[in-house]
DNA sequence: GTCTATAACCTGATAGAC
DNA sequence: GTCTATCAGGTTATAGAC
């Protein structure tokens, strides 16, 4: 049942190629600065088959956001409620787990805030911070291990230590703070770091 | 040779009109979102006007950048470089003064991070943050403190939790995650809380 | 499904009267 | 300096042939 060509196949349909040109070109520029032109360009296809396939702009937008949004904090819900886990392994896998997306995603975070700023769309927020925070299997095991820190801030941190340096990216390279290899390799050490100081973090009563 | 009117006038003249509705457009929507129409009826002006005082829209957003920008990183020199503060005195001073600039402009980190992404603008970055990191007064405290952390990411580090959490914050409304202002209250605790982290952060040898 | 042609509208900018 | 009117070019979307 399963077709010939197997391995790896990358899905070549007129389809598959406007929309892996539009996820370029949106995260590129933005949704505004992005002319459909572009997307069938980029795409090499008519302008018209984008119409076709997805009816408008807008509605081919909704639907790489909501992939973009998945792919940013889709991926933390497996993490934190993970029931056979100690909160350290989770925050080390989870931290892990981030920055090898980001490193493969470095224009993501800035992309998905500034639109979410901007709020010019519709959507549909399925995804719940607030369970996260709450709910989670993590949360639980964060109060118990530390009922004095607040897990807003918690997660905030870490999710910072880990997103911000790819949304000032921008700034490193504008000002010649450091190149684009010199930029992997810092991220790189991150990756060591940010369990470190996370431990650290975790283990430390403020007075 | 003063005017008469001298106490916390506001300019009204029609240049600085279409200038103050041109920071709140482009920050609000963006450099492409924004229409100079939206400009005009915004300062409250006729739509020619705005070709008449600034020539063309990109004109007018260079000059709101440049004002951002300086806004964003201008006030780092004089605290970094101050020859009479501590090194804790510094990282207080500093903290204290981006987390105020921060509540009173919330969104402008996301906004000049996306339009440096985007990259359609020619900037002067007179604005040396390598400066900052290698021969500031700070720098130097730090080094001597500290030989072993990477400045980069001390730097970074500490950017991140002052600034993070504001470009988050559209994420944070958009999953009820917090409210307005819940978020202004956490932002409160955070003013307090940053400097005892930085401090830790400062005393502790990651093994 | 894919193309060409074009409609319908929007946008930045300017000419010219006052 | 400020206004009205308008131009020239660009943009999304669709009609209709193949």
């Amino acid at each position: 049942m399963r077709k010939e060509k197997e391995e790896v196949e990358v899905d070549s349909s007129t389809e598959a190629k406007i929309k892996e040109a539009a996820r370029k070109m949106f995260t590129q520029k933005g949704y505004s600065a992005t002319r459909t032109r572009d997307i069938a360009e980029e795409a090499g296809i008519n302008l018209s088959l984008l119409n076709y396939y997805f009816r408008s702009k807008e509605r081919l937008f909704q639907i790489v956001m909501n992939e973009k949004l998945e792919l940013l904090f889709g991926i933390l819900e497996p993490v934190v409620n993970d029931g056979g886990t100690s909160l350290e392994h989770k925050l080390e896998h989870l931290i892990q787990l981030y920055m090898n997306m980001l490193s493969e995603n470095p224009t993501l975070p800035i992309f998905v805030m500034n639109e979410l700023k901007n709020n010019q769309h519709p959507f549909e927020h399925k995804l719940s911070l607030k369970d996260f925070l709450h709910n989670s299997i993590l949360a639980k095991q964060l109060n118990e291990k530390r009922p004095d820190l607040n897990p807003f801030h918690f997660l905030v941190n870490i999710l910072g230590l880990c997103i911000f340096p790819y949304i000032a990216q921008p700034i490193f390279s504008a000002t010649c703070l450091v190149n684009d290899m010199e930029f992997q390799q810092l991220m790189e050490e991150r990756k060591k770091l940010i369990p470190k100081w996370t431990h650290t973090f975790l283990n430390t009563v403020f007075t």
